[in-house]
DNA sequence: ACCCAGGTGTTTC
DNA sequence: GAAACACATGGG
């Protein structure tokens, strides 16, 4: 079978949620905004993504059909500050498409009946077919807009379990996902911890700027219990 | 001036 | 698969 360590996740949950508490992570007046800043945060600071979003705010376009027929020039002008502009603005418009064929969103926390029929895997795949939509901000969409289980295997995720000597770790974020999405029972969690799983290891990476700062961080001493 | 940030797609081997 | 590259602004 198989030979790798295993890893206690919700351990790891729990040490980190009792030294930094919740972390309000990604707030946002609706789904279509979490979705928006998915795409827009890719290899960016979430405080140029909070640039772009009050400025769509403020020109009322924050939607998605407004997103999508707006002209290149002022979608760019909106986004810029969040960098790659000119490849976010197609990003955008391909959700956009996507999202209004679902059909209305008669109330922001209302998931279409399309969406919610599928299974977590199907929907994955069908996130992952949408243009600018890899397997870090599906897993994004996944968790904050459709209240589906996932492990965001990003950058700090990485770090954290590099830090904890976890062994063959893969290089591909798939690789890293799947490593670690099935050690992780998913009956035992809800939603929001698994989104505050995330919240906890991301809010816990921007501390730590260098690998000596990991060594000394939380996490550094934590030896997972014998199974 | 340099490095990094809540990545993705294309090309090439 | 996996490595190299383009994409780009803003803050430390």
């Amino acid at each position: 079978m198989d030979e790798r360590c295993l890893i206690d996740v919700r351990g790891l949950y729990e040490l980190l949620l009792d030294h930094m508490g919740p972390t309000h992570w990604w707030p946002a007046d609706t789904r279509f905004e979490i979705a928006i800043g998915a795409i827009l945060t890719q290899n960016t600071a979430w405080g140029n993504v909070e640039t772009a979003l009050d400025r769509m705010k403020a020109a009322d376009v924050l939607n998605a059909r407004s997103i999508a027929d707006l002209p290149d020039e002022t979608l760019w002008d909106l986004i810029r500050s969040t960098g790659y502009y000119r490849q976010k603005a197609v990003y955008l418009r391909a959700f956009c498409q996507w999202f209004l064929d679902l059909g209305e969103w008669s109330h922001d926390d209302d998931i279409p009946a399309l969406v919610r029929e599928v299974d977590d895997e199907t929907l994955r795949r069908e996130l992952l077919s949408i243009r600018g939509v890899g397997g870090e901000t599906a897993d994004d969409l996944l968790l904050y807009v459709f209240d589906r289980p996932a492990f965001i295997a990003d950058r700090y995720a990485r770090r954290m379990f590099e830090t904890l000597d976890v062994d063959d770790l893969p290089k591909s974020y798939e690789g890293f996902r799947r490593r670690v999405m099935p050690q992780i029972d998913a009956d035992a969690w809800s939603i929001p911890e698994f989104q505050e799983f995330h919240g906890l290891i991301d809010e816990l990476g921007k501390t730590c700027r260098t690998p000596e700062d990991w060594n000394h961080s939380i996490v550094a001493g934590y030896r997972m219990p014998l199974p």
